[in-house]
DNA sequence: CATTGGCACTCGGCCGCACCGAGTGCCAGC
DNA sequence: GCTGGCACTCGGTGCGGCCGAGTGCCAATG
């Protein structure tokens, strides 16, 4: 087990790593932190930490750097989330409050969320698994074509368009119209299913086909939009990453194009309702040197979805932290309001 | 006026600088290109075109880059559209085929559109003000609580929550509901406004001031919509930059960050139904060393909207200005036929 | 036994230097 | 007007030496 004070030692070197960006000394560290002790202990410390994995030479004869064993120690015991001040939250709050859309609440929210962290943001739109729906409305575009229209509690509308297999008159249109919202509107996504099963056989026979048909391209939908659409930005602020540029860069601007990539690195949310994966945690190649602190929101006491940054290992993790859980909580009670 | 050689010359000197991305030399351009003249009087030739502005030397005693008049001449005379092989064109199509809804004939061109050019990809949805209305609905959420839901030609769907101020019953809903859109379906956007001026007249006095809300509503959406939405992609492009990254990439991420720059960008079109802006002729600073290729595309005749790719002066113009029509063909086919 | 000051050692980074070669401009000759 | 020749320029590269930050070890000390 490590010391009290060796502890410290990795906490201050964190601190100053992440600040200088340059591999830290023993001497430089006891003199911008009061450790109360000479550059020769720190050195004895520093090497029990390395000889323990919690940090790295470059090179020899060098400083030392945290390694991603390091900053995992760093954030879970020996640091805690910075929380936002007054007028930063006050900030956040206007800035949302502004949004007159879902499409804009997620713009506004990744803007945001990229300005406060300086990081790449990543924002999932509201998830339909565990939405409910709001109203299903059936329009005829020609005899046999109609348009299907999904509303979600969430604000969230899906459209599809439908070949039906005969005509399809007004009169059944409107019967079906309303029978299908009778049932689902209000409910759970997951409950849909079940409670639209037997509707067909309620229709004409001439009209069971197009019944059915509607109904498959519903249940189509529901299961389809469970594959989550998000929204990146603050890309540019890739460009502070480091000195070896398009080497770390590259793979990240790939990663980020990529959706399924993307939603995986949301990941699962631990305990205290945040996740931090760390360097090489995070399954995907390109992001070993980079970091993740993601956090579900939602609009009631429920995650509905995730929203995170990306940035470098090197990260100032309270910070970030703290801002990514208060835009979080923000997000969720304007989607509360809507 | 310059020499028909002359010219020659410049066009060689685009090539092998594209190519290779090395100021270019006489020796190595008349080993390169059979210009049938000796390296010498190429010399001669070159100082010509650098005292005309077209070339210029980073620095003494190197070879010459086009500077961005000598694009200009190159792209305007010199070169021509490049179309896609057989093969290719086929690719595309194939690819663009497979989308589902608007969301996804989207996201496909641009992702198609930045693997074929290795560069940015920027596509526009396609724009609500050239665009008709298909369907207008509304539906009653609560007591004095409605969604406006509006449905163009284009598949774009535009939701709004609207406030009553006073409640309105099923039957006024479904009255109004009919008669705007016995009004306004298959109208242009434009007209909208005059075609459902009168409307609030023809209903009692109780229900006036919904129905005008409704319809201020309905305008408002018309017009915000017509702001333009847009998607990005390729961004990992970027790494194949040059050799200077951090100060070249950073700007172009920050511009392209921005909707209302990236708009601008796509521009006008010239006859040929291309734009292409060459390094200072995009307003924007951060992009003067960048060319922008766009154009419009539509499910008619008509342009309904804009794509095209922005990627260093130094690209492949007849190449890339080829894909860039190909692709924008094809996705107004696949849009007419939905 | 932890802490400390001292000391020799190690490298990476940073000059300054010389060299090489690609490329130029100019000029005399064809 | 084209060409070959020639002197000149200057960026890039490789080498050697210096400097300094940082280390590991050790003996001394409380």
């Amino acid at each position: 087990m490590l010391s009290e004070r060796r502890l410290e030692v990795l906490r201050a070197i964190v601190q100053d790593y992440v600040g200088t960006e340059e591999p830290v000394g023993s001497k430089a560290l006891t003199e911008r932190h009061s450790l109360g002790v000479s550059p020769a202990t720190v050195r004895n410390d520093m090497a029990a930490l390395e000889e323990e994995g919690f940090i790295a030479q470059p090179h020899t004869s060098a400083g030392r750097i945290p390694t991603d064993k390091g900053y995992r120690l760093f954030v879970d015991k020996l640091t805690a989330v910075k929380p936002m001040t007054g007028p930063e939250r006050r900030a956040i709050q206007n800035f949302l409050d502004g949004a007159v859309d879902l499409d804009d609440v997620v713009g506004r929210t990744v803007r945001l969320l990229a300005q406060l962290t300086r990081q790449v943001a990543v924002v999932q739109y509201p998830s339909l698994t565990r939405s409910t729906v709001r109203h299903v409305e059936l329009l005829s575009l020609a005899a046999a074509r109609l348009m299907l229209v999904l509303i979600t509690d969430t604000g969230r509308v899906e459209q599809r368009m439908i070949d039906c297999p005969a005509p399809f008159g007004e009169t059944s249109l409107a019967d079906l119209r309303a029978r299908l919202n009778s049932r689902v509107a209000g409910r759970r996504f997951a409950d849909v299913p079940q409670l639209v099963q037997d509707l067909p056989e309620s229709f004409d026979a001439e009209d069971r086909g197009t019944v059915a048909t509607v109904l498959s391209t519903l249940l189509e939908t529901l299961v389809e939009e469970t594959e989550e659409r998000l929204m990146i930005g603050g890309t540019a602020n890739l460009t502070r990453f480091g000195h070896d540029f398009p080497l770390t860069i590259r793979p990240v601007l790939e990663a980020l194009e990529e959706q399924v990539v993307l939603l995986k690195l949301l990941g699962e949310v631990n305990d205290s309702g945040m996740a931090v994966r760390i360097g090489h945690e995070n399954a995907h190649e390109g992001l070993s040197s980079t970091s993740v602190v993601s956090v579900g929101y939602g609009s009631g006491s429920e995650a509905v979805a995730k929203l995170g940054v990306v940035g470098p290992t090197r990260m100032d993790y309270p910070g970030t932290m703290g801002a990514v859980r208060a835009v979080a909580r923000y997000v969720g009670q304007i989607l509360a309001e809507s």
